[in-house]
DNA sequence: GCCTTGTTCAACCAGAAGGTTGACAACACC
DNA sequence: GGTGTTGTCAACCTTCTGGTTGAACAAGGC
């Protein structure tokens, strides 16, 4: 069992981060159909340009969007693989696997923060999730 | 608007956001293995329990976990099912369509400047594809 | 009743996020 | 060459976030 096997921190950080907008997400919802430019995915928003500009760098450090140069325009396109690490995280932890573990783990050790973490043995408490 | 039938908006940002945080999702890791308290979870952190509480009520508002009452103790759970609307949201924007990302080319050659005409066919979705 | 354990509340602070406006670079068109 | 479209950069503002410390509340144990 790896955690983060391909994916640092950060860039979870950064990705999960950057869908925790609507009008990102919104975005990229678009560019699912689509490639489309700053100004076609601004004009649905009641925002400025330059603040859609600022979502799609955002995107873009994110991993979840790739741009292209064509003449003045930048045509943004969605990078699904980053989208596909995102489940591939959230994955690992959906199924909640209990009684087996608990014993092992009520506690953890070694983990700091930004590292995933490990196990211990200490009191376990029984509550299981309805 | 229909967002009501599936995961409203606002909970999709409290959810992703909650996860854009690698405290958070350490703690999300850690449930998954179990259930734990507050002090558990804080245990492996550098900061103090006060902040981990904060953490754990970012999380619960997000819906990603739940608590019970044990005496003073007040146990966490995983909340599967908010993790499973996530990846639900995802896998609608993970394929790619390629026919549409062919015609990237054609659309920015045939999007002029004063840009009315997008003639974009095959729309299968709108905002949510199923 | 009092003390200990577990958790939260309140006030506060530094830094980042999201928005604005204005100016400017790059390129196409006339 | 001048004009206009596309998109970004810079400065600025406001709000939110993540952290701190210190005190307070809740439930058992003595």
């Amino acid at each position: 069992m790896e955690e983060t096997s391909d994916t640092p921190d950060d860039e979870l950080d950064r990705a999960f981060l950057a869908l925790a907008d609507p009008v990102r997400r919104a975005i990229v919802a678009r560019l699912s159909r689509g490639s489309a430019t700053v100004n076609e995915l601004a004009d649905p928003f009641p925002i400025s340009k330059q603040a859609v500009s600022k979502h799609i760098q955002v995107l873009e450090q994110a991993g979840l969007v790739t741009r292209t140069r064509d003449a003045q325009r930048r045509p943004v396109h969605l990078a699904p693989e980053r989208l596909e690490a995102l489940t591939a995280w959230i994955d690992r932890y959906r199924l909640v696997r209990e009684s087996q573990y608990r014993s092992l783990d009520a506690l953890l050790g070694s983990t700091g923060p930004g590292a995933p973490p490990h196990h211990h043995a200490p009191p376990p408490d029984k509550e299981h999730p309805s």
